[in-house]
DNA sequence: TCTTGACAATTGGTTATACCAGTTTATTAA
DNA sequence: TTAATAAACTGGTATAACCAATTGTCAAGA
């Protein structure tokens, strides 16, 4: 993520914090044994204090100490997302919100990109569907395709606030769909329903695209379903 | 927002930065130059630009410089609403995003949470009724009021994804409902209608819980249009 | 005139040291 | 035992300094 000695001091200080290594309302070392730790200066600890603070996850109080904020209660959404990237690991009940926003932002979106698409953006996305058809052994590739796919829809629906949200999620996003590509048949499968998707659209049909992005999230959702049933409460995203 | 030196500086480079003096794709000042500036030290500077860099507006380049990046494209959710907290205005794209955003994830939320309502849930919102109820001149109070109305709906409904985007939102949030209850005659429509959407909750009825959050959204759309009409691409938030 | 090469200035990255003003803790005196 | 006091520690801030790499300048050479 990012680089430099700050950077990673910061890291390192975010994972103990998830990890809880840190507890919430525990009081952080003092920045001098940090930077005794992490062998740096105080100001590269400082660096990475300054950052965690501004990200909700630890306040400081002069001539006391830096203690854990409860980043889950005020923490916003890039919270979340930086909490799962470093856990690698979602309860269900996330990831049952997840799927069920997905679903009701994206049919809306896709019913009303089918009104605004344009000529060009129809063969973007017909662009993609090409790499994606010519990647279908590439999990990584079909991770990317899948997401610019997905994004681009949203774009074109116009709505903002859903396309920011939607792209909040990029950093985690391949945690979902590598393990989704990587099932045997899901690449053929998810490419056929993308190509129906893309007809609609082009068709400016917005019921068949709404049905049509329908049909590709509930695939996801099925296939997802499946693998984690009878897991436990926490599901793991490790590759 | 933040306090301190650091603080400060941040808060004004970030503004300097939505107000294009300095403008996307630009070079900062050097580090040394901006200490002299806001008559700090450089690590002052350090913290401010650590920060921003971490929140995607600027990007620095080792023995080179620091950049303005394109937030508007690779940022988050949390970046539009610190740009609209800075710009206090907002356009009628994203106004329409907002809106439209708001009317698809709350009916769902509030049918959902008709389902999932509890006796201790259901009488927290009967108190926020009350205070509303008792608050009807005070438009602060009520800002709070119909964030925290909307806010444990969506908790209720079990979203976690819903519920920290709507919580992103909350630093801009009394933008809107301060302009929105200081309308002749809304606090007591908006009132009845709160109450109507809670009796439906309470009732676990789902389909009238919907009906009733989309009135109670509907009404806010309708004022708010009305009020705007004729106005220019750009919409000022300023109370 | 145009290119090239060397050198100086500038930049962000990093460390060390120091002082301040409060807080916390330990110590001491009552 | 308690209260007053002093010492130690904390985050906040500033100054000075060095490094490595880039950029800009400008003179020498083609």
């Amino acid at each position: 993520m990012k680089t430099g000695l700050p950077g990673r001091i910061l890291n390192d200080m975010r994972t103990d914090i998830i990890r809880e290594v840190y507890p919430i309302g525990s009081r952080l070392p003092s920045e001098r044994e940090l930077s005794q730790k992490y062998d740096a200066s105080r100001f590269a600890v400082r660096e990475a204090i300054a950052v965690l603070a501004q990200g909700g996850f630890v306040e400081t109080h002069p001539q006391s100490g830096t203690y854990v904020r409860d980043f889950f209660k005020f923490g916003s959404l890039d919270t979340l997302v930086q909490v799962l990237r470093v856990r690698r690991a979602i309860d269900r009940q996330t990831l049952e919100s997840l799927l069920n926003f997905r679903h009701i932002t994206e049919t809306t979106a896709a019913a009303e990109a089918a009104l605004r698409i344009t000529e060009d953006e129809s063969e973007h996305l017909s662009e993609n569907l090409e790499r994606k058809k010519s990647h279908l052994g590439d999990i990584a590739a079909l991770s990317e395709c899948d997401f610019d796919f997905h994004h681009t829809i949203i774009g074109i629906s116009g709505n903002t606030i859903s396309r920011l949200v939607f792209q909040s999620f990029k950093p985690i996003y391949s945690f979902f769909t590598d393990f989704f590509y990587s099932i045997k048949g899901v690449p053929e499968a998810s490419l056929k329903l993308n190509v129906k998707l893309l007809a609609a659209l082009t068709h400016h049909d917005a019921a068949a695209s709404r049905r049509a992005m329908e049909d590709t999230l509930k695939f996801g959702e099925k296939k997802v379903y499946e693998a984690i049933k009878g897991g436990g409460s926490v599901i793991l995203l490790d590759r």
